[in-house]
DNA sequence: GATATCACTATCGTATGCAATATTGATTAT
DNA sequence: ATAATCAATATTGCATACGATAGTGATATC
């Protein structure tokens, strides 16, 4: 993969003069953006290291910046940060695994306790629409349909107009997506667009005990059809054992 | 109050030649500590400015780290960051304030539900000296007993070994511990003893739902034992009204 | 006298510099 | 050959430097 060439950075050049000097803020926002897509997007592997000077490098920021961004992803668990050691995608434990998605059935249950009821009808349309969207897009184009499937959640977390609840969902969202780069199969669509239908329509009558229930099952049943093979270890040993015993090779 | 003198930071010294070099990241870690601290207990008042400049100088430590601090303290919704016009403590409107309670409730329905029947003898009693110990400071000494019943909730969220789940807890906890500093009644004992004791029952019997129910009116009790006096208006603007009014002067 | 303009100051946003630490490859001793 | 030592390199942690921007008061203009 080839990346566009970044504006140079001469070493002793005043600076570039000749782009627009963007809003203060946004070009550490823009960083941020940038990394958190393409680890989400997995363009940026699990366990992938994260030198703030190549990033900065290439995406034509300062050490400063970089590093403003990797800390806001620490934060929220796709990167670690070890001390002296740098940066790299986060790559976590099926226990945190576990962790993360227990959080999230209970934040998205959350979420359909609350809009139960009080859908108006151009977010009822909205949700619909979308549905249609991940049906049309089934079968083919994967990455497509497991963005699709991921928005319907973000958007359910937008309507109930709670900005921290939104928030949490959207981590521990981007989370799960790690996760299942990591633990999930390969070709599981992820989401069975028939549950999210049934879930709209649990919404709008306003039925909050079945609407949270259809959404606690909904994630479950994510777990289940994509997790369920713990096909990596973390510990670069535990990946070596089996190849040290093949070659007869004991470990201490 | 005053400050232990910092370390001078004479400007063309080479740097504190004397101070051991503590492990890197910690003193990053220690400005956060510091400041996060100082709002909760609101050393630092809401809206209070907090130019990095002043700060840093205060804590012995450059920009850099300060910014640091601040950024986290951002995302975690105690700290407002305006667009070249610097940090700020944060002043949750009320819409806010509610988001974050009813985020807070749901997250320790979580925490409830997690723990029932699962609570350990030792986790039992331990939760029983600490109520022991709020009975004990009831009455008298009044941040004392706020400090208690607040880590009485952040116990509860540690022993469902969750780490997510007990970040989340705790931010929320924080940001209440803001608000109710805005809007709180001036003495309001925030949490009754006695609905602890009894949602601690309901955990050693295993009662998930009777747990959850507790959990979730106790939060709600809080709620309306000490933040239904809205005293305060953000805006200068709003806060100037009457004395516009009153002095005949009108508003554009 | 009220409003517009401008210099001044305080503070932020970002890049860069330097010392400290980890990592790697080479060299040497066992 | 294996293990230990050490120099070379890469990368981090943090401080500082410098240009940019917003607020403030002084001066000029109507």
């Amino acid at each position: 993969m080839t990346w566009i060439e970044p504006q140079k950075a001469e070493p002793n050049q005043k600076r570039d003069t000749m782009t627009p000097p963007r809003a203060p803020g946004l070009r550490a926002q823009s960083v941020y953006n940038a990394l958190r897509r393409a680890i989400i997007e997995q363009a940026l592997k699990p366990a992938m290291k994260l030198p703030e000077d190549s990033i900065g490098e290439q995406l034509g920021v300062s050490r400063t910046l970089v590093r403003e961004a990797l800390g806001r992803l620490a934060v929220e668990g796709l990167v670690e940060l070890k001390p002296n050691r740098g940066a790299s995608v986060a790559y976590p434990t099926l226990e945190e695994a576990r962790d993360v998605f227990d959080v999230r059935r209970g934040l998205e249950r959350l979420v359909a306790e609350n809009l139960a009821g009080r859908l108006t009808a151009a977010q009822a349309a909205e949700l619909e629409a979308h549905v249609r969207q991940e049906e049309m897009a089934h079968g083919r184009d994967g990455p497509e349909s497991i963005r699709l499937s991921g928005e319907f959640h973000i958007k359910l977390a937008e309507m109930t107009g709670n900005a921290l609840l939104l928030r949490y969902v959207q981590e521990a969202s981007s989370r799960c997506s790690l996760i299942l780069a990591i633990y999930g199969r390969p070709h599981s669509s992820e989401c069975a667009v028939s549950e999210h239908r049934q879930l709209i329509e649990a919404l709008r009558d306003g039925d909050a005990a079945r609407a949270a229930h259809l959404m606690d099952h909904h994630l479950q049943s994510v777990v289940t059809r994509a997790l369920l093979t713990p096909r990596a270890e973390r510990d670069i040993r535990d990946l070596l054992a089996p190849y040290a015993l093949s070659e007869g090779l004991t470990s201490p």
